[in-house]
DNA sequence: CGATTTGAAATTGTTGACAATTTGCGCTGA
DNA sequence: TCAGCGCAAATTGTCAACAATTTCAAATCG
């Protein structure tokens, strides 16, 4: 990582999802607690815009915060949470898919199929970062054309349900079940996407 | 309010609930820019404990922050929208208190009922933020003693939820709806505490 | 008069210093 | 030996000053 060519600093939004990814793709062990300096040190800030990126990682939950003792990594969530948190979130996809479909406009999909094209290749290279950060970009995209009330909610979601499992099923499967959900979409098929997306968020 | 009576300074926490409240019992008018430096003088700090949770508003739904522009109070969300969001929470809240049923002690019992008491007098006084806070303690009582992980989620749909309808349908019907899960709650009777919920959270 | 520019006031963003709290280690004494 | 005490180091919490940005109204120009 070339983090630290000199005097350029990054801005909070940026620290913010590099660190997200570096915690969904199990860069920290679990319940390893996170310093403010060094982070301060790391990405040439001071403590402020770190604590302001460890509050909201918190919030998020991929961090914990406890009073005077700073944050830690958040340990995985239990299978019969990840079971609930997944079906909240197949709900509030499925109600994006159903608007992006009806809403979106021939530059969205030109987007969309970047996304995906970026997610293939992601998984060809087998680069589990890459893979994490991309499968987001690429639901994150529908979730905030259809609703910026509800993005911040999935997020939190999606966070969650990937530290439980950094390591997705296989490259090749996920390939097909994104390409058939983009598929559905660019179709205009309401009905045939959101059962490829139930296939895929299990 | 007895927010000035001295040197008496707010933890971040009690800073962040008093806001919370005033959001969603909409002391405040939608859109409104919140300012730092006013709520600093208002609570005897400085802005960054302000700053902090401000942060934690804008991620839990009721306040939109713009950088360089500071926060203002969330616009209220579309019907569609607050649909998904009811069918989330109503979800959550199921396996919640499903949970709460096999584990709950007598102690959590007795907690359940002063809460249940507590919401009964605030609507008695018809006094819409005692209302809507104790709705909101109640409810989170049997979220947060069955998962800690969902709690957060949990919090922001209802804040969002409650932005939405400040005013509740009848202080009566909300009144039995909650006796009515309360009380199968302590038979522990799983089936007819979720019919209640689901009734209440329409 | 109306559109644009300018500049001062208001506001947010960042920083380093200091206060409060927690942590860890060495010392003491039974 | 080891449980408890106490102090020093590390860490988080708070603050006030300054930098950067936005806002808004007055001045300027066509």
């Amino acid at each position: 990582m070339n983090e630290n060519t000199l005097k350029n600093s990054y801005t909070r939004e940026q620290i913010c999802e590099i660190l997200r990814l570096d915690l969904i793709t199990g860069k920290f062990s679990h319940n390893q607690p996170l310093r403010e300096s060094a982070l301060a040190k790391r990405f040439n800030v001071s403590r402020g815009p770190i604590r302001d990126v460890f509050l909201r990682l918190t919030q998020e939950g991929s961090l914990v915060y406890e009073p005077n003792r700073g944050v830690r990594v958040h340990s995985a969530i239990a299978d019969k949470e990840r079971e609930v948190m997944m079906k909240m979130r197949l709900h509030l996809e499925c109600y994006c898919i159903d608007q992006y479909i009806n809403e979106s406009s021939s530059q969205d999909h030109a987007k969309l199929k970047l996304l995906l094209q970026q997610f293939k290749n992601s998984c060809l290279r087998e680069s589990l970062p890459d893979v994490a950060q991309s499968d987001l970009s690429l639901h994150r995209h529908w979730v905030s054309r259809a609703s910026t009330n509800l993005e911040p909610i999935w997020l939190g979601l999606a966070v969650r349900i990937l530290m439980k499992y950094s390591r997705l099923a296989s490259f090749e499967e996920s390939i097909k079940e994104h390409e058939q959900i983009v598929e559905a979409i660019l179709l205009k098929n309401v009905k045939s996407a959101i059962d490829a997306l139930s296939l895929n968020l299990i």
